[in-house]
DNA sequence: CCACGGATTTTCT
DNA sequence: GAAAATCCGTGGC
């Protein structure tokens, strides 16, 4: 995938801004199996100390210590014991802001991610965080991976940022806290976006849970 | 379309 | 020890 990147100064303002204007950006892995690029299309923004729902809320560690390093990098970790989800580290160096990459659209390769994803249908080859991420063929290797980088495996491609007319924000999906806080934005009528679901603490599965 | 339960292991308390 | 920024299959409408 050729085009120019976007500048490390992209990432250096708040979260809730970068957040929206990455919308319509590229995101290009290239790995042996050859490249994936996907077009932005659903987004959340994570705001360091100050937000409850964040990896950095209750400050640094080994998990999130990419957050709290230079903007432009891929922060990845996994989780539900199986799961990989990718954020790009928003400045300043220090804050631990990110955007979580939820959805997007393949571009280019959909022959490789359809390989990595082969039990999926056209529509939901990268819709949620960690079908994304599955799709790109990102794991854990790619953690702190420098986006900005020209000849980088992953990069950020300025694409052609979202109309503005068709943004929309509302309540971030699956997390605890902040609920109030719209900070999840999205392009109205992709179909690689996902439908909102408020989130359901799981209820535990060994007694003693239940009073 | 929606709701539910199971999978699976890292991470932090 | 429990929760986790999730996904998938199944079953109902």
């Amino acid at each position: 995938m050729n085009g120019a990147l976007l500048p490390r100064e992209f990432f250096d303002r708040p979260v809730d801004e970068v957040a929206p204007a990455l919308l319509g950006r590229v995101l290009a892995h290239r790995t042996a199996e050859g490249e994936v690029a996907l077009r932005l299309t659903e987004v959340e923004a994570y705001a360091g100390p100050l937000d409850p729902a964040s990896h950095a809320y209750r400050g640094r560690t080994r998990r999130n210590e990419v957050m709290f390093g230079e903007a432009g990098h891929a922060y990845v970790y996994f989780t539900y014991g199986m799961h990989f989800c990718a954020n790009l580290v928003c400045g300043p160096v220090g804050f631990a802001s990110g955007v979580l990459l939820r959805a997007g659209e393949v571009v280019e390769g959909a022959d490789t991610a359809r390989l990595r994803r082969p039990r999926s249908t056209e529509r939901d080859l990268a819709r949620g965080p960690a079908r994304l991420c599955q799709a790109l063929g990102i794991a854990r290797e790619e953690n702190g991976l420098d986006v900005c980088s020209p000849d980088g495996p992953l990069r950020i491609l300025t694409g052609e940022p979202a109309d503005p007319a068709l943004i929309r924000s509302g309540p971030r999906t699956g997390v605890n806290g902040a609920k109030e806080t719209p900070w999840r934005f999205w392009i109205e009528g992709e179909p690689s976006v996902s439908p909102y679901r408020a989130h359901v603490p799981r209820r535990r599965k060994t007694l003693s849970a239940d009073r």
